[in-house]
RNA sequence: GGCGGUAUGGCCAAGUGGUAAGGCAGAGGUUUGCAAAACCUUUAUCCCCAGUUCGAAUCUGGGUGCCGCCUCCA
């Protein structure tokens, strides 16, 4: 295997190499956890469990760690908003965070570190990079001396000068310089505290990242991600932090998820424009979510709206139709046409590559795509009881739920989730179910009769309420028209 | 103001030097009492200009549009 990362650091492609033979250590940055998560939060959950999930497929045992912020001043402000402590607050909202990642049923991480559970962790690094000279004292804070960093700006490709010219850098009179930052800030009057040597405070938004990976993974890890925002300040400081204490290169590869659009806007908390995982995953399903993240490369902007959540139950139904008419064919009879069993070893080898170039999942899906075109020929090729069908059924199902669970997909009880579909639509255009089925009755009768004209304009009737019916030989069954490009 | 990204068919989206994956939509066909699903056929020269090259969507320079970062943000 030879997989090549996007790493930001260098900007280009390279050839993942692990530190230690077949480990990785990864660290994602997690949510700050005062309030539910947008769908954008989980952007970097749902791509980064493939990463994790394709570095096991490949042999690796990979630890993943996704830290929960659960000190910062939007959670004080918050906590105190509501008169609750922060505890209780964010107690409230990790559990919240909970529930979402169990709804998308991905593979759990192997440790989600609280910060406050590390403080002491902080202060103790925060000592040594006094001790060090790379951060100083003033007036109850501690600040981070980035001129004893001279590898300041590696990561965002950022110069000192361009940022010190920029307008939005605060000059804070009690800062060596404007560009160093905080490792700890005294508390005011009611505001949650920790005793430090530098008297009551707390830490600075940057360190804990720093702090909780030296103490749960060592000096280096693997693999650090993020979102695209977090690369400048956030993990530029984390490496000036850790780089600084242990004088060895903090993460080997530092990948970075671009963000979730919502129209022509960037989704963010500040722009109130958010849809919450939870709603949307209410709304429509996580299914859907995962598929439609991982639907677009991740380094690319994703916009997610009502068209393209239809454009993605649209995809979806097509692959759960097929893998649906597979499973029940499905027979495992040795007699797989040697075409199609060449087609599915095309098809994972495609897979494959495409995963090791970057993780490019929108190749993955096309392969996904070619495999199901030619069951779909096979099926209309071949008769139902043909042997062959039902082995090339049986390799098409497991096909698709081996792939799938790379990426945590295609796991639903096919049959179920195309029903949970349809109800998304019905939900959605308000159709009276009773009224559909009572119209199909009446159209069966006509055609009983052969009054085709009034079966067909019940069918006209059904058709403008989105419904496709099809008569099989075990009746006419009904579902949601998935395709109709229509709905905005 | 500084830095960076991006621009591919009606829509979404891959492709980073050799003549454009995949999905949806459109058109025609097979099938059907009629349909639907499925299948087949069909639909682009890649923002503009200049350059490098035997050859560029893919490299270089310039321009334009959109987006992001520089402040909390996944």
């Amino acid at each position: 295997m030879t997989l090549f990362i996007y790493n930001t650091l260098s900007k280009e492609k390279e050839e993942f190499q692990s530190i230690e033979p077949h480990k990785v250590r990864m660290y994602l940055c997690g949510p700050t956890v005062y309030d539910l998560l947008h769908i954008g939060n989980f952007r970097g959950v749902i791509f980064f469990n493939l990463v994790r999930n394709w570095l096991e497929r490949n042999g690796y045992d990979v630890r993943f760690v996704l830290n929960f912020t659960d000190i910062d001043d939007k959670i004080i402000t918050r906590a105190q908003e509501e008169g609750i402590s922060t505890e209780a607050l964010t107690k409230r909202y990790i559990a919240a965070y909970l529930e979402d990642v169990q709804c998308l049923h991905i593979t759990p991480h192997e440790l989600n570190p609280k910060c406050t559970d590390h403080i002491q962790d902080m202060i103790t690094f925060i000592t040594q990079l006094i001790d060090k000279k790379s951060a100083y004292v003033s007036e109850g804070s501690v600040f981070f001396d980035i001129s004893r960093f001279s590898d300041y700006g590696k990561l965002s490709g950022k110069k000192l000068e361009d940022l010190i010219a920029g307008h939005r850098v605060d000059p804070d009179p009690t800062k060596k310089n404007p560009l160093d930052f905080v490792l700890w800030k005294p508390s005011k009057e009611g505001e949650p505290y920790w005793d430090s040597p530098w008297g009551k405070g707390r830490p600075g938004w940057h360190i804990e990242c720093s702090a909780m990976n030296h103490c749960i993974h060592g000096d280096q890890i693997d693999i650090h991600g993020g979102g695209i925002d977090l690369i400048f300040p956030h993990h530029e400081n984390e490496i000036a932090q850790s780089e600084s204490l242990t004088g060895k290169s903090f993460s080997r590869y530092w990948m970075h998820n671009n963000f979730i659009r919502f129209g022509n806007d960037k989704m963010s908390k500040s722009l109130g424009n958010v849809i919450k995982a939870r709603d949307y995953m209410t709304q429509f399903h996580p299914e859907i979510l995962k598929f439609l993240m991982l639907s677009v490369h991740y380094r690319s902007e994703l916009s997610i709206d009502n068209k393209q959540t239809h454009q993605a139950i649209g995809r979806l139904s097509r692959i759960y139709h097929a893998l649906k008419t597979a499973q029940e064919l499905s027979q495992d009879t040795q007699a797989t046409p040697l075409p199609f069993i060449e087609t599915l070893n095309t098809a994972e080898q495609r897979i494959s590559d495409a995963l090791n170039d970057d993780f490019n999942t929108p190749v993955v899906f096309a392969a996904f795509f070619d495999v199901i075109r030619e069951f779909n020929q096979l099926c209309n090729q071949l008769k139902k009881k043909d042997p062959s069908l039902k082995s090339a059924a049986y390799a098409l199902s497991t096909f698709i739920e081996t792939k799938g669970a790379l990426f945590s997909l295609f796991q639903e009880n096919s049959d179920s989730f195309l029903k949970a579909l349809d109800m998304i639509l019905v939900k959605e255009k308000n159709i009276d179910i009773r009224h559909v089925e009572a119209l199909i009755q009446q159209r069966n009768d006509a055609r009983k009769n052969k009054d085709f004209s009034l079966s067909d304009s019940i069918r006209d009737k059904l058709t403008d309420m989105s419904i496709l019916i099809q008569d099989t030989p075990n009746g006419t069954v009904w579902e949601m028209d998935k395709y109709s490009d229509s709905v905005d």
